[in-house]
DNA sequence: GCGACAG
DNA sequence: ATCTTGTCGC
């Protein structure tokens, strides 16, 4: 994976089509009792940070978090996004103390032109189930969505129904769910349900974000009571 | 050739 | 993703 690194937009495609044939999209799905979201932001365009925080389902309180940094291997090019983010992801998520049972992904499962977004790539390296959560439209049409909470119209792309364009919340723009691996779309669509309470976004990514750029303090406060060594810095070995 | 284009 | 202040609306 560290292969990666110099790896050309050509040879990048040819990899997703090979291993889009590995990712499945029914169920098969341990019992659900930790979800974890994960966030990839950039200090500079040198450095890539992951942060991943594993929620209980039950009440959505977080117990462990994990950060990464790590060289950013390529630029950003639309399509080939998990290129640049899994190798920081896979670091974060080996540094968890607890695995989560689901991993939800900023961006597209398989709602992909592949069918190789980066929730099913990171599905597909580490077994984990993932659901693509994305905040935008990669590839895909869909018909008007429906105006309330928890309602959803399909994402069609060649006849092949991709997603879900999910109203997590009304009177906002509404979120791209797509199975990312080991899991249905309807399945994709009740977790992030599950995992969303008063705001567009599910509150896995949304301590994610919190996570990832430590300036809010609600995020750190709870953070600190967690069973972890140290504070937030602190779960940041030598990088 | 002309757009579209996750994060 | 990132650069950034105030501001419109429930």
């Amino acid at each position: 994976m560290e292969q990666w690194a110099g790896l050309t937009p050509k040879q990048a495609i040819e990899l997703q089509r090979e291993a889009a044939g590995q990712v499945i999209t029914v169920d098969d799905l341990p019992d659900i009792r930790l979800v974890a979201g994960v966030d990839v932001g950039f200090e500079g365009r040198e450095t890539a940070r992951a942060a991943v925080v594993v929620l209980r389902l039950d009440d959505l309180e977080p117990v462990d978090y994990a950060i990464a940094r790590s060289p950013t291997p390529m630029p950003y090019i639309p399509g080939l996004l998990s290129f640049r983010e899994c190798p920081v992801i896979l670091k974060a998520l080996s540094r968890l103390i607890i695995k989560p049972d689901l991993l939800l992904c900023d961006g597209q499962g398989i709602a992909h032109p592949r069918r190789l977004g980066v929730a099913s790539h990171t599905g597909l390296l580490t077994g984990l189930p993932t659901i693509g959560v994305g905040k935008s439209r990669l590839i895909g049409s869909h018909g008007p969505v429906p105006e309330n909470r928890g309602e959803w119209t399909p994402l069609v792309d060649q006849g092949e129904e991709i997603g879900a364009v999910l109203r997590t919340r009304a009177g906002v723009k509404p979120l791209f769910i797509s199975p990312g691996h080991r899991i249905s779309l309807a399945s994709a669509v009740h977790y992030v349900m599950r995992c969303t309470t008063r705001y567009r976004l599910p509150e896995t990514t949304r301590w994610a974000d919190g996570v990832a750029s430590a300036r809010s303090h609600r995020w750190l406060d709870q953070l600190k009571k967690l069973p972890r060594a140290s504070g937030p810095e602190g779960c940041v070995s030598a990088d």
